[in-house]
DNA sequence: GTATAATGTTAACCGTATTTAACATTAAGG
DNA sequence: CCTTAATGTTAAATACGGTTAACATTATAC
């Protein structure tokens, strides 16, 4: 088990493939406001637990274990997200910062409740909705779709 | 600005003050889990920064600043709880573990939005209830009583 | 009142996550 | 190509939160 740390790097990795096509320690370290040392660091832990692959200098990318964490993370995120945008009507960079604040604490168990119950609230009868998280759709429900 | 970690030792001896009467360093490592060395530690950062008065070997006793800040992480505790147990109807026991990975994390503006919402989807039409938890009212309404 | 048990403190150490400074490698431009 | 700029890596230092082991103090019991 990787720490909450190191889950943040994995999940900033995650993010910047998909937006960039490649993973840099620079944009990682830009992006996280961090050293790019931090970053080397994070790096090796990440690959000690099989979560990327990488040789020194080489190109980063995520194992395919270290992927399905990755968008574990960010399903929390967006739940949590939703929850205080729409449900509490939180301002959107203001829930954005909260749900940044709360992600990697919640059980599995309690995210999936919330799913549940913020679907339920914004009147969508399943988990099946299409809501647009960061130019993306909601995670939780990407998931149900594929399953 | 204290960190986490010692708002923790902040809360439990708040808690062990109004429960026993007194705070002792073996009190706090028992709640806390942790050794004793530990609690001295915090009590110096506490002491540090003004949130305890104590001397070595002497008693503790947490300043108004301290109290104060010990109600106001309470709160969020409370309001946390309330809403994973009542809202999203977790089980009692996971609904206190999650509350407290959660509480110091969030901002009060959001704790204040989620106070309001848990208050009214439970039907009370003011912040006035009269919420059990832990042996104690809400702290949320407590405080709005007092103020 | 003194021996002993309980409690509290200190010092030295560990692990994690950072940083800065220096260095190595790779990429890009002329 | 080869120089230089950008990028990536390493080593050493710092900060924090915690531990164990040893010691000091205080409280308790006889």
């Amino acid at each position: 088990m990787i720490s909450k740390a190191q889950e943040e790097y994995l999940k900033t990795m995650y993010l910047l493939k998909k937006q960039n096509g490649n993973i840099r320690v620079t944009d990682v370290a830009f992006k996280m406001n961090c050293t790019k040392p931090s970053v080397n660091k994070a790096l090796n832990i990440l690959k000690e637990n099989g979560l990327v692959n990488y040789e020194t200098y080489g190109t980063i990318e995520l194992t395919d274990e270290g992927e399905n964490l990755a968008k574990k993370i960010l399903e929390a995120y967006d739940i949590v997200y939703l929850f205080l945008k729409d449900v509490l009507n939180l301002e959107e960079e203001k829930a954005k910062l909260e749900a940044e604040k709360i992600k990697t604490n919640l059980s599995d168990y309690t995210i999936n409740k919330l799913a549940r119950y913020v679907h339920n609230e914004l009147g969508l009868s399943s988990l099946d909705c299409n809501y647009d998280i960061n130019n993306e759709k909601c995670r939780i429900c990407a998931r149900r779709v594929n399953n």
